[in-house]
DNA sequence: ATCCTATCCTGGCTGC
DNA sequence: TGCAGCCAGGATAGGA
């Protein structure tokens, strides 16, 4: 599923075909992914726009627009489970799935074809509302040991919802949060304000390695969902240590891989290099 | 403050 | 083979 370093890689193959393109064109054919606009609101909050910039936050894609060389509001994509975003020649025929189709002035469109209908992508006049409450970036200047020991020890919560939670940290999804923690030796339900700061230390590492990692290998593809925009798969799913490999021996001790259900979250753990908490944590 | 459940969706899988 | 039912998964709202 589309978590940073999938968005991120989306994001990279976007960039260099869209800046500086002026839309031209826009249509929705499930009007719920663009935010319940009627088609002509749609087409007057993005035709005669240039895009000035394509970055990335949280799981977020912001392409930035302008008018006249003026900020003129934002085009804000979230893939969700299975939303993808590509540029094709423009006039191809209807995807499978096709959610959003934006004309571009040099002869492409860009595609939205999303499966679940879950994703979104929004035009809107400001970014504070959609985005302000996101925690730091794990990659970004804010995102350290030091940090993390403190926002841990602030909480008094199991470790993966915690990590989960984009108002603390923003971008992890169910697959990185489970490498990383695998890769920090902790398991998900040991309670944030009982690790100590060697232990936030391992875990900020692990949670930049993995991200770095990921994004190297432009993303996981273990199903027919996520491609890049380029129509590659990502390979970081044969790095996968414990996600999806429920019965199979740990790569690092040969003890065979659990998976649970944590916080409605299919949840991977090697038994023996991720020690359970002695305590019931957070016990009700 | 934190947890739990339901919701949004569909395709793919399981089991009968 | 056909079909019902369940499940995954990110974000969010509402209730406990």
């Amino acid at each position: 599923m589309p978590e940073l370093p999938e968005v991120e890689t989306v994001v990279r193959q976007l960039r260099p075909r869209l800046v500086g393109r002026t839309l031209v064109g826009a249509a929705a054919s499930w009007r719920r992914t663009v935010g319940d606009l009627a088609p002509a609101e749609l087409r007057r909050r993005l035709v005669g726009k240039r895009i000035a910039a394509v970055t990335r936050r949280a799981k977020y894609v912001v392409v930035d627009l302008e008018r006249a060389g003026k900020p003129a509001g934002h085009l804000v994509g979230h893939l969700r489970m299975s939303g993808r975003l590509f540029v094709e020649p423009a006039g191809a025929p209807s995807q499978p799935h096709e959610r959003v189709r934006l004309a571009l002035d040099d002869g492409h469109e860009l595609l939205f074809v999303d499966v679940r209908k879950f994703g979104r992508l929004l035009a809107v006049d400001a970014l504070e509302e959609l985005l302000g409450e996101l925690g730091p970036e794990p990659l970004g200047p804010d995102f350290d040991a030091a940090w993390l020991h403190g926002a841990l020890r602030a909480r008094r919560r199991a470790l993966k919802p915690l990590l989960l939670d984009q108002t603390f940290l923003a971008g992890l999804g169910n697959i990185y949060v489970d490498e990383a923690l695998f890769r920090a030796g902790l398991h998900p339900l040991r309670r944030s304000d009982r690790l100590d700061a060697r232990a936030a230390e391992r875990l900020a590492a692990a949670i930049r390695a993995v991200l770095a990692e990921a994004i190297r290998r432009e993303g996981s593809s273990f199903d027919t969902f996520y491609r890049t925009p380029e129509g590659r798969p990502g390979s970081y799913q044969d790095q996968f240590q414990v996600y999806g490999r429920d019965g199979k021996p740990c790569r690092a001790c040969g003890t065979p891989i659990r998976r649970s259900v944590v916080s409605q979250r299919g949840t991977h753990v090697c038994p023996r290099c991720q020690p359970a908490p002695r305590l019931r944590p957070l016990a009700r």
